[in-house]
DNA sequence: CTACATGGTCAAGCAGCTTGACCATTCCCG
DNA sequence: CGGGAATGGTCAAGCTGCTTGACCATGTAG
């Protein structure tokens, strides 16, 4: 493999990870959701499961806690997720996703599904999947760097 | 495929996308080349053809040609590029590499090609050279966005 | 020649992030 | 236990990279 198909695997990956990002975040916007920037979308993920504190939330996105504790402050003041106490640790917060937060995850998902669908069309659903399974094999697990 | 699928895979998309994009800086950076961020990279990608102007530069990069213009400031008063006169028009500017900035392009496809050459042990040559394949079939033309 | 379009820069403002300081609670160990 | 260090979180100030708006120089069309 020479240096210059390293590029141009490299310059792909990063314009289809760009469009994706884009498609996802118009997807949004056109069901009804906004005020929000891709990188709330990261934040989602991270707090679906059950929720997540301030500083998980800071690794999972590679950025201060003091940077997470404001792009909190921004989710909850536009209704998508509120602060409860932690249970079993007085000092920490659990932010949990609000009723209307759960419904701008479903819409990101329904986007990506509708981003994903295109490219199925172009591949074949088989080729989608066989990406699918490289992907997971080369993804790290480290934090998802919302901006370079 | 379902909405999870999708969503694993965009994920895991955006994941390699933003390793790939740290491992070639940091590769870069210890190839002796410092004070430069990523989209540097996405702009020397635009440069070395032969030159552009910052129009060019802006359109590629999907920003204004006020911030393309300070960008370009930044690389020239940093010895990677120049501008020159354009010939054919006197209003443009042509902006080229320097030697400098040919030799950090050069330890980008090289720290590049580093960072795929591991994915090649983890999934064999030919499945990389097939995710290459499928990537340049989905890839878009439009500007690449250095952030989200 | 005039009127508009295009390439580029200067200046001011703003949004999102950082560093630094600080308080409250929890953990660890003598 | 108790008391210092570590952890979760916020407040405040500052910086950087981008934006909008204004402007000049050159090119292009009538």
């Amino acid at each position: 493999m020479h240096n210059s198909e390293a590029m141009a695997l490299s310059a792909a990956l990063l314009a289809v990870a760009g469009e994706l990002t884009q498609r996802i975040h118009d997807g949004v916007v056109d069901r009804g959701f906004e005020g929000l920037r891709p990188v709330h979308g990261f934040a989602f993920a991270r707090l679906a499961p059950g929720g997540a504190t301030v500083t998980d939330l800071a690794v999972h996105l590679g950025v201060t806690k003091q940077a997470a504790s404001q792009l909190v402050d921004e989710i909850v003041r536009k209704g998508y997720a509120e602060r409860r106490p932690h249970p079993g640790d007085a000092r920490a917060r659990l932010v949990v996703l609000t009723e209307r937060g759960w419904a701008c995850a479903r819409a990101a998902e329904e986007a990506a599904a509708d981003a994903v669908r295109t490219w199925g069309d172009l591949l074949g659903e088989g080729e989608v999947r066989a990406l699918l399974a490289q992907l997971l094999r080369i993804a790290p697990n480290g934090p998802i760097r919302p901006s370079w």
